[in-house]
DNA sequence: CGCCCTTCGATTGTCTAACAAGTACACATG
DNA sequence: CATGTGTACTTGTTAGACAATCGAAGGGCG
C-alpha cells in the first residue's frame, strides 16, 4: 500500500503549511497573521483563511483576542516551565505503570539507539529521536487521550525550540545515558526511581531551554528538588 | 469585583448553547446537527453555524467527517475506559506531588463537605461536587496545561453521564469516605497509597458507568488489579 | 429475484461582495 | 497632561451562489 492518501480540505492544507512555517521558525514569536494577508498569499477567500487561523488558535499555536489580529504565540519562561512540568506529570506516571508491568517499549529502545548514532553529528538532529523516545514511552500505555495530550505538549516544546538559535549546550551522551537508565529501571520494576530520574532529566532540559531563550531562572523551581516526588 | 464581563461572539454563544444542550442530554448520542438546521434555528447565517459546530468538533463533543454532517459523539465502553484511565494517570501523579508537599487543597475539602450535605438528596446532585473535588485537586498544582487537559476529560465524563438514565447505583457515603481518606493520605505524605486508592476509586466509578451504559465488562481490565501501580 | 449502476436530493466546501463593529494609534483640544 | 475625536485597519457577520460529494432511491440487467 502506498500509504493512505487523504483529500484534505483547503483549510486543513493551509493550516498545515502555517503550522510547519511556525515550527520552522519562519514565522517568529509575536508575528502577526492577518486574515487578509493569509488569504491573499494563499489565493483563497478570507473566510477560508479565517478558518485556518482559528484552527491553529484552537491548537494553541496562535493567539488572538476578539477583533485583534492573530499572532504566533510568544512562550516565555513561565510557559516553558508549565509545559515541562505537565510533561513530567504525564510521563512520570507512565513510567510507574510501565515499570509495574516491566514493559520496555521497543520503540523507545530503538529511538535511544538512534540518538547514539547521531552523537557526533549536528546537535539539532538529536531532537527528533529524543522526542521519539519520549512519545514511544507515552504511546506504550495505549491510551489515545494521553497520547493526544502529550503530543500537544510536544508541539509546544518544538515551538519553543524553534525560537532558540543556540541549542549547542545539550549533552548528547548524558541524554542517551539517562534514557538508557530509564529503560533499565522500567525493566527492573523500579517505577519510583524512574519517575525521580525523569524529573531530573526533564528539569535539566527545561532550565537549559529557558536559559537559551534568554530568560533567567525563576523565583522558585531553580533547583530540581521541588520537582522530585519524594 | 463583579467578575469580568466578556462580550462573546455569536459563534461562541451558539457553541455554548449547543454544548449545554449536549450535556443536558437534549441532544442525544449520534444525533445529527446539520449546518442549515443550526443556522435556521438560531437565525444566523450558515457560516456562523458552521464555525460553532467546528468549535465543538475541536472540543471533541461532536464528530464529523469531510462532507458528512456533524453528530454528537457516541462514547462506547472503550472510550469510557480510555477517559477514566487518562484521568487516573493525571490525577494519581497529582496526588503524589500534593502528598510530597503535604498540601491539602481547601477547595477539595469544601467540595467533599458539600457531597456529605446532599447525601440524602437526589443522587445526581452529587455529581457536581464530586467533579469539583477532583478538579480542585488538579488545580492545586497550579499548572495551566494540566488543568486544561483534565477539564477536557471532565467534559467527556459529563457527556457519558448525560447518556445514562440510572445513576442510582452510586454510593454517596462510600464516595465521600474515600475522598476523605485521599485527603488524609495527602496530609500524611503517603502519595503511593493515595494513588493506589484513587485507582480503586476511579476504577469503580468507571465500571459502574460502563454497566449503566449497558456495556459489559471488557475483555481485560475487569478487575482493578491491572490498574494498581504496584 | 437480486445486484449493479445511475440519478437525484441533501449537505457540505468554498467563493464573492458587502456592511457593521471593534481596535489602535495619531491628532487635536481643553 | 488628560481627555476626547477621528481615521485607517482588521475582524465579525451576513447574503447568496456554485461546485463537489455523500446517501439513498429507483431502474436496468443478468
Amino acid at each position: 500500500m502506498p500509504g493512505r492518501i487523504a483529500a484534505v480540505s483547503i483549510v486543513e492544507a493551509i493550516a498545515a503549511d502555517l503550522r510547519s512555517r511556525v515550527f520552522s521558525g519562519e514565522l517568529g514569536s509575536g508575528e502577526a497573521l492577518t486574515e487578509t494577508d493569509v488569504a491573499s498569499s494563499y489565493e483563497v477567500a478570507r473566510p477560508t483563511a479565517k478558518a485556518s487561523i482559528e484552527k491553529l488558535v484552537a491548537e494553541g499555536l496562535l493567539d488572538r483576542g476578539t477583533h485583534k489580529t492573530a499572532r504566533v504565540v510568544d512562550l516565555g519562561p513561565e510557559s516553558v516551565r508549565d509545559i515541562y512540568l505537565a510533561r513530567a506529570y504525564l510521563e512520570s506516571e507512565v513510567l510507574r505503570r510501565l515499570a509495574s508491568g516491566r514493559t520496555v517499549p521497543a520503540g523507545a529502545v530503538q529511538a535511544n539507539k538512534d540518538i547514539a548514532a547521531v552523537k557526533s553529528g549536528a546537535p539539532l538532529d538529536v531532537v527528533e529521536p529524543d522526542m521519539r523516545f519520549h512519545t514511544s514511552l507515552i504511546d506504550a500505555v495505549g491510551n489515545t487521550r494521553i497520547s493526544k495530550m502529550y503530543r500537544s505538549l510536544v508541539g509546544e516544546v518544538r515551538l519553543c525550540m524553534s525560537r532558540v538559535q543556540s541549542l549547542h549546550l545539550l549533552d548528547t551522551a548524558l541524554i542517551q545515558a539517562e534514557h538508557q537508565r530509564l529503560l533499565e529501571l522500567i525493566e527492573e520494576g523500579r517505577g519510583d526511581e524512574a519517575a525521580g530520574l525523569l524529573d531530573v532529566h526533564l528539569g535539566r532540559a527545561r532550565e537549559r531551554l529557558v536559559a537559551a531563550m534568554g530568560g533567567e531562572a525563576g523565583p522558585e523551581a531553580q533547583s530540581p528538588s521541588d520537582l522530585v516526588a519524594e
